[in-house]
DNA sequence: CCCCAGTCCTGCGGGC
DNA sequence: TGCCCGCAGGACTGGG
């Protein structure tokens, strides 16, 4: 589940890769079904071979590899994909492999347990035009209150749903979108259009603090334990949740309703029918 | 514009 | 105790 907190933490991670030179791209030998890596992966070597790393980005839930050329190379790690420059959680699961020559790191990876991520190299043009245009919103720690408030608020579906649609505003996942909604006190399933310019502040404020707080503690390590950071570490932002996956518990807040779980877009929402209002 | 169901995939935990 | 199935959800697609 890497959200916006997980793949900042990601990019942190890999900056050493910074200033080192690409020697080779490679798919690692994996038993399993092949992970999308576009173009072929001997087109996608043939592009990187040669190139300098020269900034690692982060555009909502992808991690950004901006090369001499100007060319992007994308990691979107969906639910399971980590990028590292050190040990891999397993060996197994290891997809993808940069080679390169540079004084602090030797290679970066791209490990994916269940799959479903992928890598995939664009030119400076493709970039600006895949990721900007129309399909991904403003990031949700570079958008400001008026736009906010200005791309949801004609909006005729519920927030929580809303909030998960990276044409809106970029990088809130399922996790995340719970527990901004509880913090800002707004219910989850009001629709958009009927929210006020103060509840939309109130999101908007709340969004930012608790995207700066989970990066502070480097991400959420779910149950699964899938989430790490570079260091192999869990994530410590999973103790500070107050409804994810947190159904029938007293809220930490009220300390007197129970947390419910209700099933918005077919995607799981947790929140506290006491302190989160319809108004 | 909005909604829903299905797809990819693996590992886990709940239920029996 | 052991096995099986359903669930987890990010991004996308196709149909209503």
């Amino acid at each position: 589940m890497p959200e916006l907190p997980e793949v900042e933490t990601m990019r942190r991670g890999v900056f050493p890769v910074i200033g080192a030179t690409i020697v080779a791209a490679e798919r690692t030998p994996s038993p399993r079904r092949p992970i999308k890596i576009q173009p072929s992966i001997k087109l996608l070597h043939r592009r990187v071979a040669g190139q300098k790393i020269q900034a690692v980005e982060r555009v909502g839930k992808r991690v950004a590899l901006r090369l001499t050329s100007g060319d992007r190379l994308i990691f979107e790690p969906r639910m399971t994909g980590l990028v590292l420059i050190d040990q891999p959680p397993t060996q197994e699961h290891l997809r993808f492999r940069l080679r390169l020559r540079g004084r602090r790191v030797k290679e970066l990876l791209y490990w994916d347990r269940r799959g479903l991520g992928s890598v995939y190299l664009l030119r400076e043009s493709e970039y600006q035009e895949k990721l900007f245009t129309g399909k991904l919103g403003p990031d949700a720690l570079a958008i400001s209150g008026d736009e906010f408030h200005e791309r949801f608020s004609a909006r005729k579906k519920a927030i929580k749903v809303a909030l998960l649609d990276q044409a809106l505003v970029a990088g809130v996942g399922n996790l995340y979108a719970s527990e901004i909604l509880h913090r800002a006190g707004v219910h989850p399933a009001v629709l958009c259009h009927r929210l006020s310019r103060a509840q939309y502040d109130r999101i908007f404020e709340t969004m930012r603090i608790v995207l700066d707080e989970a990066i502070e503690s480097e991400g959420s390590t779910l149950s699964d334990g899938t989430y790490r950071n570079a260091l192999n570490q869990s994530g410590g932002f999973q103790n500070q949740h107050r409804v994810y996956d947190r159904a029938g518990s007293p809220c930490p807040t009220c300390r007197s309703a129970t947390i419910l779980r209700i099933v918005q877009s077919q995607r799981a929402t947790f929140f506290c029918p006491a302190c989160q209002t319809r108004r």
